[in-house]
DNA sequence: TAGATTGTTAATCGATTAACAATC
DNA sequence: TAGATTGTTAATCGATTAACAATC
């Protein structure tokens, strides 16, 4: 376990790592937009707002791949970035629940620049199925397994109602989908080896509440309104 | 620094904590809709998808709202959450951006049941600017700062394209808003003592690739493909 | 060689978890 | 009293950061 092979390092990249190869990814893609060869840690981790060290640690992670007294090279990097998040490859994405939110994101084109490939939009409303968006016929849910299996569908995402998101979950797991984005303001419940990963609009919204009230002196706390103390 | 006042807890609950209240609450009021009057540490945990450990540990950071042997009372702590996050007043927010993803915001309806009010709508394209959005009329961007303090602004989301999203912020911050809920795919550049999120689709998809080519044994990896070795 | 910058070490900090004494 | 369940302790794990030796 303490033994360290020469190049190939060992697997296991920190979560907190790879959460945020995805932002180095994208200002190294804008540095190499306007022309830039080659950055310092210390110009990138400001670029991406992180600090030196943790941006250093975090490539440490993939390899070797900057030059000491020089830096990283742009192009390189990215690569090799995107090579570790898996992105020289193409991702066939369902969305199911073509609301507000399903159209935006279908309509939402550069999807990390590439890597991504918005495959099928399914909906349960009979009025929303045939209608065309974003270049794409919407499908009928029930065909969802069909689908995914026709398309090689690989991540699913879910911008149901609240009430619906958790059986859709289920028919993707059902179909052989291991990667879920959920929308909808659910916890879902899935077996083992499934990854879910969630964004939630109102679960952000009351973070910054609670930090806008603890820097607004938190007045009105402790003292409990009336008729609300309990029972 | 060590000492312990008996009741009013000291502040300072723990980022991981405040940033998991929002799911607590969340499944409590579905508990409480049910009619469930009271609730194990153990089954509150396992609907909101944690551990029980870490919830009681959470919940302890608030103050001493359980039963032993009983459990937690739904409506109190529904109440005292609700509290704690800030909900109990009202944030008035302003959404910038009226693109497919801003209107999606406008018209979803339950931002965490209550405790935000939509407040204004803005966008720099004369084209959408006097439409009418979930019963507000969009306004011009220029008129951030008079909205701001018009309508007591307090939390800004912005919904631009990547490209006006720091200038957008900036005038929030200008305006005196501190907190930024940000989807445009940029990193904002804001001083200190405002608060930032972000929701950034693309890197949750990127995240789920890069755990969905580890589940598929990362084939492909290590052989670099032709013409993109380097220099 | 002198200057710059990486990659790594080690210290520190914060989060998670099992276990259990306290107590309803 | 016996059973159940909280609130807290303490061990462990993972993430962050400063500092600096290695090295271009």
């Amino acid at each position: 376990m303490t033994s360290r092979p020469p190049r190939p390092r060992e697997r296991g990249i920190p979560e907190a790592t790879v959460a945020r190869l995805p932002v180095y990814l994208r200002t190294l893609q804008a540095l190499q937009d306007r022309g830039t060869l080659t950055v310092s840690s210390e110009d990138l981790a400001s670029a991406a707002g992180v600090n030196s060290a943790k941006l250093r640690k975090d490539l440490s992670h993939l390899g070797s791949y900057g030059t000491r007294g020089v830096g990283y090279e742009v192009r390189y990097l990215v690569y090799q970035i995107s090579r570790e998040l898996g992105l020289t490859q193409d991702w066939a994405v369902a969305i199911v629940g073509i609301g507000n939110l399903g159209r935006a994101l279908a309509n939402y084109g550069g999807f990390g620049t590439r890597g991504f490939r918005i495959a099928a939009l399914l909906d349960a409303d009979p009025a929303m199925v045939g209608r065309r968006v974003a270049s794409l016929d919407v499908g009928h849910i029930d065909t969802l397994e069909t689908v995914v299996r026709d398309k090689g569908v690989s991540i699913g995402v879910i911008t149901t109602p609240a009430a619906s998101a958790q059986a859709v979950a289920t028919r993707f797991v059902g179909a052989g989908v291991s990667s879920i984005l959920n929308f909808a303001p659910v916890v879902l419940n899935v077996p083992d080896g499934v990854d879910v990963r969630k964004v939630d609009l109102s679960i952000e919204l009351q973070i910054l509440a609670f930090h806008a009230q603890r820097r607004n002196g938190d007045e009105g706390h402790g003292a409990e309104p009336a008729g609300l103390e309990l029972t």
